[in-house]
DNA sequence: CGGCCGGTTGAATCTCTTCAACGTCCGTGG
DNA sequence: CCACGGACGTTGAAGAGATTCAACCGGCCG
């Protein structure tokens, strides 16, 4: 491994000194001078699993970085069919600019840990900083190509394939040290079988179907339901269609 | 109708005088100076329905803005299924910032104008101008939230949901002066059957059978197979699901 | 212990797809 | 001028894939 110095180190907040944000997450394009001052105003926690952490159409007042743990972004019609449109991972940001209130509903799917700021403190550095506004335009894009990615998933993808994708999506984001290796992967499942059904736009039982078929298979191993062991990365990877 | 001045007409290029991109599209961020110094290089042009604009995993030199027509954005798998991940209008900018080749492919849905610049002289703008660095968060953050709700229709909705829905997305973009009417709109269908199919995740047969069951139901009435009639917009919208 | 939650599995059902035939429009060329 | 072919669209019948409904299992908690 090489060792090289860490520019941001010098007058960081004790706050900010270890967080996953301030390097790949917006923070990143902020100084020590405006890390402070936002750390002033920020707060850091966790949330439960299941905690609700935006409501649909409610006001929003604050923005906040993920820092650990899986938020999934839901949109509900009105009968109550439920679709998931993103999960976001550490350090994704969470919030909608411009927008008084959010269209979609954002959930902690696991427990998670965030860092949160009022939302005026984030606007008033935008004008200031416009690197701060470069990469949240960045980090939008990104949601953005993922949301198309996602589209091709559910609109031409088959059950199997779709919980193929699903699978992958997960192991490269859940610990991405580990991403795009060719090996065996492990990790727990941030979703539920409900989730995973609103996320691919499928039932529960078609769900378990096919994780049950990529089992016998020998594709991948479950313990407890929850724990997914991938054998072999590329193997999954000529399951998902692409 | 309420007359107002109309406060960006002094010193604007002829190119720009009458464009629509200059109100609501991401040029409404540039002064008359910056106008006249993008219009330098920029050039206004015609595309045929069918026109490649721009090609997928092909490095782009350009952006552009709609200024009339439709413009149909999708990816495809290996195999060749396709997904239509987006529909853009004018004035809608075209391009995917930061990055040196698309991931996606941009088709003229019908004859469109665009409006296109190098890619290089919009760069440099938006570091000079960071209104209209904001103007493109805020595209981008619309572009995501429509791909968002469209997630919900590819998930979620049922066949002749889809349709509806589609029809309405049509309706209210097409000519946006007629938004939100509540009484009948008419418009020529920008898309092929086949194109509806891509977009909503469908087959052209099952999307003929929707639109004949919407127009024996008396919702939709269809000249040419083309031109639409939609009797009453509220129907239509009871029909989408959401 | 009993009930509930999350998950799996089986059988019947249904929606959408697939395959095939047919119709219309339109430009081309004999 | 009309015949031909292709692009685009509609319709019908058969088939596949996912859903629905139901039963069942194991773990957890009051």
């Amino acid at each position: 491994m090489h060792l090289r110095k860490d520019v941001h180190t010098d007058g960081t907040p004790a706050l900010c000194a270890s967080c996953e944000a301030r390097h790949r997450g917006v923070c990143g394009a902020l100084d020590s001078a405006q890390l402070v001052a936002l750390s002033k105003v920020s707060r850091k926690h966790k949330a439960d699993s299941g905690a609700e952490l935006i409501g649909d159409s409610e006001p929003v007042e604050t923005y906040s970085n993920v820092l650990s743990g899986v938020v999934k972004l839901s949109k509900m019609l009105s009968d109550g069919r439920q679709q998931i449109v993103g999960l976001q991972f550490a350090p994704d940001f969470l919030g909608r600019p411009f927008r008084p209130e959010s269209a979609i509903s954002a959930e902690a799917a696991t427990d998670v840990t965030l860092c949160t700021f009022p939302k005026a403190a984030v606007e008033r550095m935008m004008r200031e900083s416009p690197g701060l506004e470069r990469r949240l335009l960045e980090q939008t894009l990104k949601e953005l190509d993922e949301a198309r990615d996602w589209m091709v998933t559910l609109g031409r993808k088959t059950a199997a394939e779709k919980v193929a994708s699903l699978l992958l999506l997960i192991a490269r984001n859940i610990d991405p040290t580990l991403a795009s290796q060719t090996g065996s992967v492990t990790f727990d499942l941030p979703l539920t079988r409900s989730d995973i059904a609103d996320f691919l736009g499928l039932t529960i039982e078609t769900v378990s179907r096919q994780l049950t078929k990529l089992r016998t298979e020998g594709v991948i191993s479950i313990e407890n339901n929850r724990r997914v062991i991938v054998n072999d990365q590329r193997r999954l990877e000529t399951r998902c269609g692409n």
